[in-house]
DNA sequence: GAGCCCATGTAAAGTGTTACATGATTGC
DNA sequence: GCAATCATGTAACACTTTACATGGGCTC
């Protein structure tokens, strides 16, 4: 029930519509939300309001017609046992370290260098939004708030130090030494070349 | 396509059955890979097969039949040109993360506390793993899965310390301040006592 | 009046997991 | 002989996204 329940997570920080939640969730400030479409976002705020946990209050005033949702006592309620539940681990879904980890030595190191150096762009955009969300004076940031940045923060900065690591050492050529006590590298690269039919280059 | 990806990266590795394929996923290695189950496993393979991708060695010698599926030569390109293309920003899902952020001055921070140490530890855990994965003299990790772990390794490093530090500044009630400059926070606590018809404690 | 953002919604398609069925072999 | 592990598979369900439909207001 995970979308529900950050749907009630971010209603209790003020009423709000199905288009604004969206809107907040786009940004999604670096691993601290997740994104959400209007596929799921309509059909659950309706489903929750059928259940009690939240109700429209009507907007007409400022011309256009808009629903804002505000938690009902058992929004509420439901919102903060979810909160006491404790946290299963985080699912991170990182395609450049599996696509890194899977890289062989016959696939040319600078494709390699390219995605790195991508990611490592991203992160900063992300790093540098992230430093100046919490004192760019008007958006609503808890104390706690402020904790979790600190965490994504951290973490963002840890990422780039890696990254420029990482390219280092690729650039240098001067790579760690893996773990192989069955020759694994050489048979697969034979099996490629096998497979594909090339003679083997170098 | 990105299961189907998936499975093709690990077979490059070495032929393997759809049931090892999951095992190798089971403790999915701090966020290198993810999890999946039989039933996106054994139907994708299929898949993979019927469209030439991989292809099956029947193994019969130890007792037990089982299916050992191995790339083709179209399988090692489309893995290939997989690792060209340059990876998706990762998505995270931290529950933890959502739930501090969204927590209220209402709530037990005591709770939060407990939250925190569970991840701690779950967390120490995985770091123990992922430091002697290199070194238990059986696996094998290439040199760019060595880049890999040493990312997994500084990222869960830096998790602890945050954790600790939020852990202190917690019990000693020594949060940092945060942004509200609309005075949210009493807004919010006003409308929760409100709906749940509660009095303001303290 | 064209294009864009605000705003709500749905149907179909896609993607995945859960739970079950089945059966052989290994270890105690 | 019984439990655990190895091994393959599927059907039903859950969950999401994509793509579309609709319409008002704002700005140039």
């Amino acid at each position: 029930m995970s979308v529900e329940h950050t749907l009630l997570a971010v209603l209790s920080f003020w009423p709000s519509t199905g288009y604004n939640i969206k809107s907040e969730f786009e940004h999604k400030a670096a691993g601290l939300y997740w994104g959400m479409s209007y596929g799921s976002i309509y059909p659950k705020l309706k489903k929750l309001e059928d259940e009690g946990f939240i109700y429209t209050v009507e907007q007409e005033d400022e011309g256009r017609k808009k629903k804002l949702y505000e938690l009902t006592s058992k929004g509420w309620e439901e919102f903060e046992n979810w909160l006491k539940v404790p946290p299963s681990y985080p699912v991170i879904k990182d395609e450049l370290l599996m696509k890194m980890s899977t890289w062989h030595e016959d696939m040319d190191y600078d494709i390699l260098i390219t995605h790195l150096t991508k990611r490592k762009e991203e992160t900063e955009d992300i790093l540098r939004f992230v430093k100046e969300w919490p004192q760019n004076g008007y958006s609503y940031i808890s104390k706690l708030g402020t904790l979790s940045i600190r965490f994504a923060e951290m973490r963002l900065e840890t990422e780039l130090k890696w990254i420029a690591e990482s390219i280092e050492a690729l650039k240098k050529d001067d790579l760690p030494n893996g773990q192989d006590p069955h020759g694994n590298t050489e048979k697969l690269l034979e099996r490629r070349r096998k497979a594909i039919g090339e003679k083997k280059e170098k």
